[in-house]
DNA sequence: AACGTTATGTTATAATATAACACTCATCTA
DNA sequence: TAGATGAGTGTTATATTATAACATAACGTT
């Protein structure tokens, strides 16, 4: 990786981090071109595939965003709840729950490799007063 | 729902079965086309919503792809092992593990309405030999 | 049949994602 | 230093997934 990669690298979460509420890899341009007008969607999708890779960024796969992550980077998988009102995301994690996932999926010879899990429904700041 | 759209909620199902891995919305209207030449997406992913809303058919978040359901029609959520190899999914559900889903985003308020649950790995029959 | 309601068809376009190749730049070799 | 090499980045074009908006058709009611 070279200079202008390492910036990106730096870059994407911090743009990630500025706002609660998940963004998609297209919306992020807008507020990478600043230094450079004619970011294209590819140098986006390639930092965050890095990113993701070593745990700084999560995919939400049911929303097609990311988020940077919330809690200290790692490589097991989180479980994300969405707050369906206001965007916001938690980030939990629960080896015990990854190992009964294993042995359900397991009971079939499964072996699994990434785990999905995302929750959608309400966080408590937006619970109905 | 007149009789074009009930045909339509019948014929989705049916491509879906005809093959083991999922299928995205854009590749169905390809086999759809015979009776209908100008089968459009919007009316895939009308008959495919309403067919989900039923529990007929379940969405592949993390694929952006659609099978039919494997189980009896339900509405609880599944858990969902995709085959990298062969693109199988198995579904198995479990309300125990839901609960325990529920109690961990639960710590903090969080109500549950929906959740993604999928497992990407290794089936039993491609398990290496 | 005429009407209103609802569902469907159609066109166009938005949003998400990647393939393919050109270019840059650091490093190595001589 | 000049040139070769290779990894990573920039750029263009395009593929794939999804929906908005409105036109049209079907159906039940009177």
């Amino acid at each position: 990786m070279n200079q202008r990669g390492k910036r990106m690298q730096e870059e994407v979460p911090a743009v990630l981090r500025s706002r609660r509420a998940p963004m998609s890899a297209c919306g992020m341009p807008e507020r990478l071109r600043r230094d450079n007008p004619r970011l294209a969607p590819p140098t986006i999708y390639r930092a965050l595939a890095a990113l993701a890779a070593r745990g700084c960024v999560h995919r939400l796969e049911s929303l097609n965003a990311f988020i940077a992550c919330r809690r200290d980077r790692h490589r097991q998988a989180s479980i994300l709840s969405i707050c369906n009102h206001c965007g916001d995301v938690e980030e939990n994690v629960s080896p015990q729950l990854l190992e009964t996932l294993a042995g359900i999926a397991g009971k079939s010879g499964f072996a699994p490799a990434r785990h999905v899990i995302e929750i959608h429904g309400q966080c408590a700041a937006c619970e109905p007063a």
